[in-house]
Order: C-alpha cells, then structure tokens, then sequence
DNA sequence: ATATCAGATTAGATTCATTCTAAATTATTC
DNA sequence: GAATAATTTAGAATGAATCTAATCTGATAT
C-alpha cells in the first residue's frame, strides 16, 4: 500500500488524510513487529519534533475504529498495534515477549456445540513457544 | 480443586498458602468470566477488608509465574486473568468485549516452513464475533 | 483570495492500571 | 518462644492512556 492508497483508504471511512495520521498508517505498514503506543509516538514524533503524543494516541483509536489497524490480542501492560493488511496469526515468545507474524491459515472451527448461538467472525491462533532467538541450537521439536 | 488442593498447589510452587493468596486464586477458580485485578480485588476486598490493593497485584504476578494463574490475551487496557485449570481457548465479543471460554480441541499446526525454528509450545485460538448476548435472534451460520 | 466551519492537533493535566517502598505482620522452622 | 524469611500493608510513584481547552488546519463556499 502506498501513499496514494493510504490516502484513499482514509478519505474512504471519513477520516482526513493529515501528516500525522498518515505518518502513523505509514509506521504501521512497514513495521514488522507490533509496536506500542509509545514506539509509534517515538517513530512518528522523530520524523516531526512537533507531533504529540495525545494525536498518536488518538489517531490509532481512530484507525482502529476505522478498521484500518488493529490491536493485537497480547498479555503485558501496553498495547499493540498491527496494520490490517494480509491476515496472519501471531507467534508470542515466551521468554522475550516478542510478537511475530505467522502466515495465515485457516483453522478448523470447533464443534457447533462448543459455539452455541454465538456468531463467528474470525479465528485467529497465537501461538506461543521460544522465537528463533531465544530457541536452543538444537530445539527438539 | 478444593482448598486442600489449592495449598498443595501453592506450596508445591514454593508459594506460601497465605489466606489473601487463597482468596485470590479461589476467586479465579470460581470465576467463569476473565476479571481484571481491579474486579478480583473488590472481590477479595469484600469478603476481607483489610486486604490491599497490592497484595492482590503481587499474588497475581507470583501466581502468574508459578504457572498457576495465566493472563488472557485480550485488548483493552486491563489485564485479565484465568485460573489454570482445564485448557480451553477463548471468544472475545466484538460488541460487549465479554471473554468466554470455549471447549479445547487442539488445531492442526501450521506449515513448517511458517514456524521456521521457533519452537511451538502452545496453539491457543481466539474466535471473535458476536457472543450470545450481542447476537441478533435468527443469526445466520 | 477570503471567510467559515468542522476535524484535528497540541501540551499539559488528569485518570486508570500497575508497581514500588519501607515498615509492620505473619507463617514456617527450629 | 525465637529467629528468619516471606508476605502484607497503605500510600507514593510510575507507566499507559485519556481529557481539556485553546489553537491550528484542511475543505468548502463565495
């Protein structure tokens, strides 16, 4: 996605294309890792000295609102966040904490009876274990 | 798990079985929901009023890294908890954020080449829609 | 180009959630 | 009962997120 669809995807649910929150989207999108708050303020705000903590905070519930970006489901105290692009799970170290994506693939849904007279919308899997770093050299697996 | 099974848990973890320590981990294994410290702290703060509001943070942090207690991965800004018991996976409402328990069945793993050489310990699945509060009567499966 | 309006930003204050601290208490062991 | 170490306490402190009122800025109309 670049500039120009950034702009559309924002202008399309009503919310102004502004440096800041573009700045925001555009962190979101080549960021690998699912960034807090703060790591998203500290990119945005090094691009422009000026940004302020409360626009970040503010752009990304406006985003998420929007369906643009979403909060990724991870114990800790802050949360993070992920650029809506392609759907993957999410793989969670155990010892380092850190949050990696996981191509997605669709999981089998439970039994109906397990499910009730709920309505499923999604299946999202984390998947929780060592990351490459943090695995032994000679992971038995 | 009754008290006396609460204790030996407690004390095979080498953890004290003090009663604010119970409290705290009774109230999570009577607990169907996924409460937040705050609600698990009014709860053993009713039946207790002396008990303090970091006791029951510093119980839930020792519980947690005894292996006894795990926190949920839900958005939003609290923690959530869940005494463990029988694994299960979780359903988080899209509308009312309720976190439900749904029966466990264990999903097949991903390619491989997608887990690289992390090691995998757990595959724990969040389904996410409407839950049977928030949804319409005559929902369409 | 200017005026108007509504959305957005700002900077610091405030709130919420969680942790820290030092003193006191309590459970365990001898 | 004494000693020791774990734990609790109550309020302070910290981190994360939100609120506030003033100001700015982008879009639209003229």
């Amino acid at each position: 996605m670049n500039a120009e669809e950034i702009r559309q995807s924002l202008e399309g649910r009503g919310l102004r294309c502004t440096p800041q929150r573009y700045a925001v989207m555009a962190f979101l999108m080549e960021s690998n890792r699912h960034p807090t708050a703060a790591e998203i303020f500290e990119g945005v705000n090094h691009m422009d000295p000026r940004s302020s903590r409360a626009t970040t905070y503010n752009n990304l519930r406006d985003l998420v609102q929007a369906g643009l970006v979403r909060e990724v489901a991870v114990e800790g105290r802050a949360a993070r966040f992920d650029a809506k692009g392609m759907r993957h799970h999410h793989f969670i170290c155990d010892r380092c904490g850190n949050v990696e994506d996981i191509e997605w693939y669709n999981v089998p849904r439970p039994a109906s009876k397990s499910i009730g007279k709920r309505v499923l919308r999604e299946c999202e899997v984390i998947f929780r274990g060592l990351c490459t770093k943090c695995a032994p050299r000679h992971a038995t697996r």
